[in-house]
DNA sequence: GTATTTTTTTGCGAAATGGTACAAAAAGGT
DNA sequence: ACCTTTTTGTACCATTTCGCAAAAAAATAC
């Protein structure tokens, strides 16, 4: 799906391919590959069923190592949450950038979001947005400050999309975007939920279908 | 809830008011109150957060007892869950069986279902059956089903009123009960995720009042 | 009063958990 | 060769966790 971005490691836009120089032993691991796979268990279990033996065994890491690289678990865990977005970000922004019809948008969007939402070994992994939400955000000021701004992200996003469709006359005059946009993200919420359930992609399709010519009219 | 034959105290029907003259030690607790209070906190925490000891404490009783009467922490978690969807169908069952304007259904379906998911003294404690199939729903067979069981009596609920609606004039004939249905739980959804992210009840009202005009038409 | 039944209570135990201390290892600097 | 720096690997600690066994308690039945 979309973790092996590699979008970190720029190498400065000279030559120079990274070679710093470090002084002391080198590492055993590298910090992207050993976080996505945090973030891949993290995605299965959350983070209370998550253990730091699991994470230690996935990485490769032991756990000192891993304390070093990442800090504690909550720390991890917050690390891999903007890993996370980060990822889902990239394999969305080309479809929000670009201007289409608003049908073809939003589908586009929603075949990204269900390759994300039903991706991995151990069955659907969801999105860590909603799970984290629907776990640690209430008691978790930190983290539930990123899920409402991952809410809120996509909540505009959307908006901008219908707006740009209202102007293009796709939409009556009568349409909401505001309104339209918080119904895309339900729809996002509860594909992501049912497909945590396992519920077949056929079906979180034809919700998708249904709730597309509802938004924009049939 | 099987244990015990005698499942509810239902006094049976004639006046004796319940005195079976049990053998042994008395209870001293009321399994419906414990079980109340472990519901309590596994909406709170999760399955995997909340540990036998908090629910020991938070019941009353001890973990031999809890043990005894409830089965192992799973069994425990599968039994508050079946009592919290009694509970939630018991509150809205009145507001589906009564024919009503569509409208006027909905914002009282929302409105209950507000209430359930914002109560809590440690902060909100959303919808047990979202936060469910986010955590165990994708692991656990027997708890997927009862999820997906609960899912699809929602939109089967939901249906079952736009149907009604349709027939009584009250939405246009191209009105598709089932999508409208999937429309109303995805709105349902959104809102318990919200809601476990705090986000305020105003908000949380402003979501629904916006879905409900889209989709029964301004 | 004694036996029987059911529940509570105490306490154990084996495993897992998050976190850390410390020595060994692997690199560069001089 | 020797020191410094950084990371790894091993081992450990204190706590928590789930589960159970066995004794004590509280009621009824005889």
């Amino acid at each position: 799906m979309v973790q092996k971005g590699k979008t970190l490691p720029l190498r400065s836009r000279s030559g120079a391919p990274a070679a710093p120089k470090r002084r002391g032993r080198p590492r055993a691991y590298q910090p992207e590959v050993a976080l996505g796979k945090a973030l891949d268990l993290f995605r299965k279990g959350g983070f209370a069923a998550t253990s730091l033996d699991d994470l230690s065994a996935a990485t490769g890491m032991n756990r000192p190592s891993l304390y070093g690289a990442f800090g504690d678990k909550r720390e991890l865990y917050i690390k891999a949450y903007q890993r996370y977005r980060a990822d889902a970000a990239a394999a969305m922004i080309d479809i929000f950038k670009h201007p289409q019809p608003i049908r073809r948008r939003l589908e586009r969007i929603y075949a990204v979001a269900l390759d994300i939402y039903l991706s991995g070994d151990a069955g659907p992994r969801g999105c860590f947005t909603v799970m984290t939400a629907a776990s640690e955000a209430v008691s978790d000021p930190d983290i539930r400050a990123m899920v409402l701004e991952g809410f809120s992200e996509l909540d505009r996003a959307f908006a901008a999309c219908f707006r740009l469709a209202k102007e293009k006359g796709e939409l009556p005059a009568s349409a909401d975007p505001a309104v339209l946009a918080q119904l895309a993200s339900a729809t996002i919420h509860t594909i992501a939920i049912r497909a945590r359930a396992r519920v077949p992609r056929k079906e979180l399709e034809a919700i998708v279908n249904g709730a597309i010519d509802v938004m924009c009219g049939t």
